[in-house]
DNA sequence: TATGAATGAGCGTTCATTCAT
DNA sequence: GATGAATGAACGCTCATTCAT
């Protein structure tokens, strides 16, 4: 047990990640704390610390993997749906936030942490290095993109993304407005209800149409 | 001087708010502390807890009273603008948007704590109170939106400041892709960088004109 | 309970102090935890923390007002035994030293933590405030000295009470080369003995002589 | 090669020694953790303690089997030397000092560590297996001393060396009083200045002059 | 003999909250 | 109403040591 290969010493870690990411789904950031994630991945406190340097460090790593094989399937199903026309794309795009949302929720509530809260105490070297990784992959969707569709620039394409997480992002921060700790909020809040998934497709679309043409 | 009226009570509880709001544009919430709210405001942290039950409450507080102000002010200015047409409403929107980000940037960055950190320990009481006190002047700002332009139905209406906060509150999470704690990543980073000014009112721009017609 | 005068205060503080004092003779630096001392003391862990800002810190004020303390009363003695030779004054520099072995001996292995162990993290600015009030003293008495016997300058006088500090403070460092965690090394070890004291008032003496004249 | 000779054995016992004897010259003992000397060794951590059974044992060995080759060396050098006179073996013992300080600094700082912290963990037979080694030295030179210089009886030779190193050691402790962390301490602190290697000399020659002899 | 993954007790420190005055 | 001293649970994190391989 004394000797791990990479793969070995990778699951572990991912068994560490993956505990986090479960957790993260129903509770804060500051409500999960490195003792729990250590139980409910039956090790040891201790060795959650030879994986990962800080707390921070783990969410990072979250967002930034998590990203990154999110966009590395994003390109694989851009590839196979040999896209012709700007509607096209959009068709995708949508489809592609749709899965976004219903099976990558965490991924954009991580994003709210990132700024304000994982990059102060998150390993500079490390997160600098994960970042650029993801930047490629954001980049090759991009050319892709470029390449299929000339008429849409790099950069446009990018932003594509950046946007596309920004209003899933936003909305998730606005949902629940018709409840209080989940609890339903006296009176008639139908003016107040956000549905993450339909609103965001909702605005994306009207995003892409205003960005791409009609 | 034992019994303080009710509008001594009123300021002591705004000088509170203030700070905690100006502490707010600058740091996090966790690294806000009673303490240093207390010793900002030049009272005691006992005090403190005199016109807030718990820390969650204040900026709760911040969260609905901000809000308050702000729509009632964007009330009375929609009610100056006499708009005449859906063109109009959407310059009276992006100019709206403008203020809201460049002066009100706490309250974008308030929603990001409302549902996963204030909702668990804010007073469940004040807090429909106060949120039911927003959702009437946000219905009234709708319905003064319905009356000008009666093709924009109240529902819609009350939705388009729900989405104009989403997508600030999202772009601001989706900002600073090109630093790492303010400090630049190296590399060409120009294809991630985000104006959360510029590309917010980009964004409702687009949306506007998806939901209310060209 | 809830206002504390100033020497109220200051009489919590000292019991922090003396308790975390009392466990120094007996214990290594490290071997002293915060909590150790809270339960000594019967106050909280927290209690603590709002009388020092850090661990390091409590040791450090030990250190200065110890020695603060240890040496306004040298200057009283001083100033009630009217000297009138360098002789008078070997005697009662000697004397010092004993009283100073015997009764403070925790000062003397304080300095030992001073520069490694308590400076990294104690507050500098509280530091740098104790240290010049020590050194006022120590100015002070040294002045004194060169009062009474002007051929002894301000910088010589004040030599002196470091050589004092470092020889005794040395000589805890080579004691108990006879024996092992408290007990007997086999063999004669006589050659080995070190009395802190009595090689301190040896070391000393030869060093005044030589310093200030037969 | 799954069996080491001797020799083997002892060279790498040196390596980890001679890793941690760098390392404390720059940090302290408890900055120095035993993974980072397996690192900077090359080895891995659980090797360390093949060779050492805790962590003290590595510092103890260091200053015994150290102080073992220092006053080895010194032997040499003195039964080269062909001293005749009181006089001249002061001169001798002065420049001694001189190249104790200067080129084995770590030395001294370990004897202010041997008591309060090694000890107490420190395997009690290697221990003493070494300190008596160590003691046969130190007598075999008390005793060249006595030989050359039979006035000078062996007990006292011995101590010629303990109190040589306490005033080092003493003044180790002593030094920097004029700076906090490294910084400079605002105001004139020419008083308070130690120069452990001039303050040392000059002390250990009042010593050795009022020991033996004018 | 060498390895390094796993351990978990223990650390210093924070801070919202309480409550006697 | 105002105060601020006291509290203590909870936190992230360290690190010497063990031991299966």
């Amino acid at each position: 047990m004394n000797i791990k290969t990479a793969d070995e010493k990778q699951r572990k870690q991912s068994l560490i990640a993956e505990t986090a990411l479960k957790m993260f789904e129903e509770n804060d950031f500051y409500d999960i704390s490195i003792n729990a994630i250590a139980q409910k991945s039956h090790i040891a406190k201790g060795t959650v610390f030879n994986y990962f340097k800080t707390k921070e460090n783990i969410f990072m790593h979250l967002l930034l993997v998590g990203y990154q094989e999110f966009f590395l399937q994003t390109l694989k199903q851009l590839q196979q749906a040999k896209l012709t026309s700007v509607d096209e794309l959009k068709s995708f795009l949508l489809a592609n936030t749709k899965d976004l949302i219903e099976n990558h929720l965490t991924l954009i509530k991580l994003n709210a942490l990132r700024g304000p809260i994982l990059e102060g105490k998150a390993s500079r070297e490390e997160t600098i290095e994960g970042r650029q990784k993801l930047y490629e992959v954001h980049e090759e969707l991009a050319k892709c993109i470029h390449d299929l569709l000339p008429s849409i620039d790099v950069k446009t394409a990018n932003k594509i993304f950046i946007i596309q997480s920004s209003i899933a992002s936003g909305l998730i921060n606005l949902s629940n407005l018709d409840s209080f700790n989940q609890e339903p909020i006296p009176g008639n809040m139908d003016d107040f209800k956000v549905s993450i998934l339909n609103d965001s497709i909702e605005t994306f679309d009207f995003y892409l149409t205003g960005l791409l043409g009609k």
